[in-house]
DNA sequence: ATTCAATGTCATCAA
DNA sequence: GCTTGATGACATTGA
């Protein structure tokens, strides 16, 4: 009899259990269960109850504190605009849940001891508090072969316990064996291991699984190190070639080249392009990405380059005619033998076992190399319509092969997708809208081992879409495009702000604003040192307004210095190096051709300037004579100072008081020199303070625009991950019902919900709880109210 | 005549 | 104490 009753009682937990591990995929529809919350649920890994895993990991301070710019100059003003940001991922996607049943708080112990516990084990502890778990108590499910109960007299008191452990702790019959083999085969066609049951094997698995893994992290390094020294070798032989083969000009830090072989010129444009190919082989040799997939990439995505492949694997543009530009050596073909170092797909990669974080570092530099190519191909996918989902899409999906590693759209793309699956494309074309690009992402299931037993789950797609959340942040480079015309509105306004602030700043603004700034700039010409003026011009700037030269309108005046420029040369030893050209040559020429040379003898200007202003700096060529330099010159005349305006200014203070102790002066004339000196300098140094001024702002603004962005991309994020948490809970609410009323008590009654809930621990045990002492903790009164009661299902 | 941007100058502080 | 650089405030200049 009891047998009997014992055997009903397996038959309707198999078929439970049945029924949580198979009919998910089909309840769910695929989408929601690739959360790790529910992951967890099914498998059973770790704690399923660790509150919004999502936004934990990609909304925490960590990704937006590691995207402050190191140039931040105010922390207060950003700060607002990062709680700002944080602010967005204050949001809880399980608030006023009405699901009470999977939200269990497990004690991890639970599983074991209590599936681990004897017959005779009747004094085991309470050990979760939320399941009230008694072993004459409650019902457990899943994980087990064997019965193991212990029933109590009286069944009203609910006195029955179905606990299963993998120890068989009685002889089950002939007959028990066989029903328990059928239910097994059962779940293992639809896909489900014996280990699911099993507990320890399990866990031995999972060891296994962690050391393998272990194992293929540490060959991942040694790869990424192999990687990084081939890279290296190539850099240093592309500089041997160009030291052989070109002469740097000193002054203009030009490549000369040695030899008159225009063949083996190219330009600039094409040492990028060759740079960025180069480095996508490189950083993906183990993604079997070909070059020539990266010349259709490229030639679906530049329209401007008809591209194509040169004995030596580099792009040039052969149908246009380059404009002249200043020749820049190409590198030597680069033995590429090592790319056979891994041109097989790591085995783990396509079975979506794990991807390895050393993704991270080399997403870098792809990520940088990409948006090199983008800044040098003007961004030309941004002119395509925002809304444009399908090109947007292709083009994602086009870029982001290069990067077939970290782009988990490829990877998705050899991945089983659930046939209702959550809508890829639509998230891709959202997650691509977002982001105009599809930044190579930090795959994110490395955390998420897949016992590869219950489903396929096709865990890429949410991580490709969270991924993107993340990695994101750093690529907000293309970020105008998708900003509301009310943001850039609000990003000038504050922009105006910071301008406001950064007077009121004081003197101690004195900031530096080298080459810090990790910010791409769009035009080289900000990317250097405010400085580089000072220190590395030759003259001929901008701003070398009092030259006397014979346009000036003062050269009337009986002076001719030879100090012609005392803007930024502040070097004594080259003074010949004023050329009068030099505006010329600089403002006539097209702005983009400095991108590629690192010498600026011009007042930059900023890089956001439109043609207009860049005409009016274009205007200045010749220098005006403002203020009162040429007085100082009449002055200096009149009071037979018998040095010039620049002598004096631009002499060091050594060569300064040689000459002041060579002559003898007048009081009046040590005065007037001094004076003149003086001002020279703070003329100078007001120049300088000018401009950094404006970079400053130029950079701030760059920020402020950056941040905007980001904003609005976390904002549009964290709606869509709002409406899929929602969705998922009204499946959870569903799939919850759908259990809850297939079950039956001993008498073939439902249960009364108002009285029982289920939860579900983190070893996958699905208790059927009464209500009222769920949330006991220990309280051994209402541990005695519990009625254990088996579940039936009649499904 | 007015406005505005660019530039120069002065005063002040700090190194 | 002097020199120099930085910078805010104001003045000047020219378009």
């Amino acid at each position: 009899m009891i047998k009997q009753y014992f055997t009903d009682g397996l038959i309707q937990i198999a078929i439970i259990l049945s029924l949580l591990r198979t009919d998910l995929n089909s309840i769910l529809n695929g989408n929601l269960i690739q959360y790790p919350e529910v992951q967890e649920i099914l498998l059973g890994q770790t704690a399923a109850y660790i509150p919004s895993n999502i936004h934990n990991q990609f909304y925490s301070s960590n990704s937006l504190s590691n995207f402050v710019h190191p140039k931040n100059f105010d922390n207060d003003f950003n700060s607002v605009l990062f709680r700002d940001l944080q602010s967005l991922s204050r949001f809880a996607p399980f608030e006023n849940t009405d699901i009470s049943a999977f939200l269990v708080d497990a004690v991890s112990t639970l599983p074991s001891s209590f599936a681990a516990s004897t017959p005779q084990d009747n004094t085991t502890p309470n050990i979760n508090s939320s399941a009230s778990v008694e072993n004459n108590g409650s019902v457990e499910l899943a994980n087990g072969v064997t019965e193991q109960f212990n029933v109590t007299d009286d069944d009203t008191v609910g006195a029955t316990a179905l606990s299963i452990p993998n120890e068989v702790a009685s002889d089950p019959s002939e007959e028990d064996l066989d029903l328990i083999d059928v239910l097994w085969r059962q779940d293992i066609d639809l896909g489900v291991g014996k280990d699911v049951f099993d507990v320890k094997l399990r866990r031995e698995l999972e060891r296994d699984r962690e050391i393998e893994l272990q194992k293929k992290r540490e060959k991942q390094k040694e790869l990424e190190i192999l990687r990084q020294k081939l890279q290296d070798e190539k850099k240093n032989q592309e500089q041997l070639w160009r030291t052989n083969h070109f002469t740097q000009d000193g002054e203009t830090g030009e490549w000369v080249p040695l030899t008159q072989d225009n063949n083996l010129l190219q330009a600039p444009e094409d040492i990028a392009l060759t740079d960025v190919l180069n480095d996508a082989q490189l950083s993906h040799l183990d993604e079997n990405f070909s070059l020539q997939e990266a010349l259709d990439f490229l030639n679906q995505e530049v329209g401007n380059y008809s591209l194509f492949e040169t004995n030596n694997n580099s792009i040039l543009p052969p149908q246009e005619p380059v404009a002249p530009v200043i020749p820049v050596p190409q590198a030597p073909p680069i033995d590429t033998s090592y790319l056979n170092i891994s041109t097989q797909p790591e085995p783990y990669y396509n079975q979506n076992q794990v991807v390895q974080p050393q993704n991270v570092e080399r997403h870098e530099s792809f990520e940088d190399r990409w948006q090199d190519l983008v800044t040098l191909l003007e961004l030309t996918h941004e002119s395509q319509p925002v809304d444009d989902a399908t090109s947007m899409n292709i083009s994602s999906m086009n870029i982001s092969s290069p990067d077939s590693n970290d782009s988990v759209l490829l990877q998705n793309a050899t991945l089983p997708v659930p046939p209702s699956d959550i809508n890829l494309t639509s998230i891709i074309q959202t997650a691509t809208n977002e982001s105009g690009l599809m930044p190579p992402s930090q795959d994110y299931n490395a955390s998420i081992p897949n016992t590869g037993s219950l489903t396929n789950l096709d865990w890429n797609t949410e991580s490709m879409f969270l991924s993107n959340l993340s990695t994101n942040i750093n690529s907000t480079e293309v970020g105008d495009l998708f900003m509301a015309d009310e943001d850039l509105d609000i990003a000038f306004t504050e922009g105006l702000e910071t301008i406001r602030m950064l007077d009121d700043g004081g003197s101690d603004s004195a900031i530096s604003m080298g080459s810090a700034s990790p910010i791409q700039e769009p035009n080289d010409s900000c990317g250097m040192s405010p400085y580089d003026g000072v220190e590395g011009a030759t003259g001929g700037s901008d701003y070398d307004s009092p030259t006397f030269s014979k346009s000036s309108k003062y050269d009337g005046d009986e002076y001719h210095f030879n100090f012609n420029s005392y803007g930024y040369s502040r070097s004594e030893s080259s003074p010949s190096n004023f050329s009068t050209s030099s505006n010329d040559t600089e403002f006539s020429r097209p702005s983009g051709d400095s991108q590629h040379i690192h010498h600026n003898h011009t007042y930059p200007a900023p890089p956001g300037m439109q043609p207009k202003e860049v005409k009016k700096y274009m205007k200045s060529e010749k220098p005006k004579h403002k203020g009162p330099a040429p007085k100082d010159a009449k002055r200096a005349a009149e009071l037979k100072v018998p040095f010039t305006v620049e002598e004096i200014t631009e002499s060091p203070v050594e060569e300064f008081n040689e000459m002041l102790t060579k002559y003898k002066l007048e009081d009046a004339q040590l005065q007037l020199i001094r004076d003149i000196r003086r001002r020279g300098k703070n003329k100078v140094a007001a120049q300088n303070c000018r401009k950094r001024k404006m970079d400053l702002v130029m950079t701030v603004e760059e920020e402020l625009t950056q941040l905007k962005h980001t904003r609005d991309k976390l904002i549009n994020e964290r709606q869509m991950i709002d409406k899929q948490a929602r969705e998922m809970k009204a499946k959870f609410s569903q799939m919850y019902q759908e259990i809850f009323d297939s079950l039956r008590d001993e008498h073939g009654h439902p249960y009364d919900p108002n009285e029982y809930s289920l939860q579900q621990s983190s070893d996958g045990d699905v208790f059927l709880v009464p209500r009222n002492v769920s949330c006991a903790s220990g309280n051994s009164e209402d541990q005695a109210k519990i009625n254990k009661k088996r579940k039936n299902h009649k499904k």
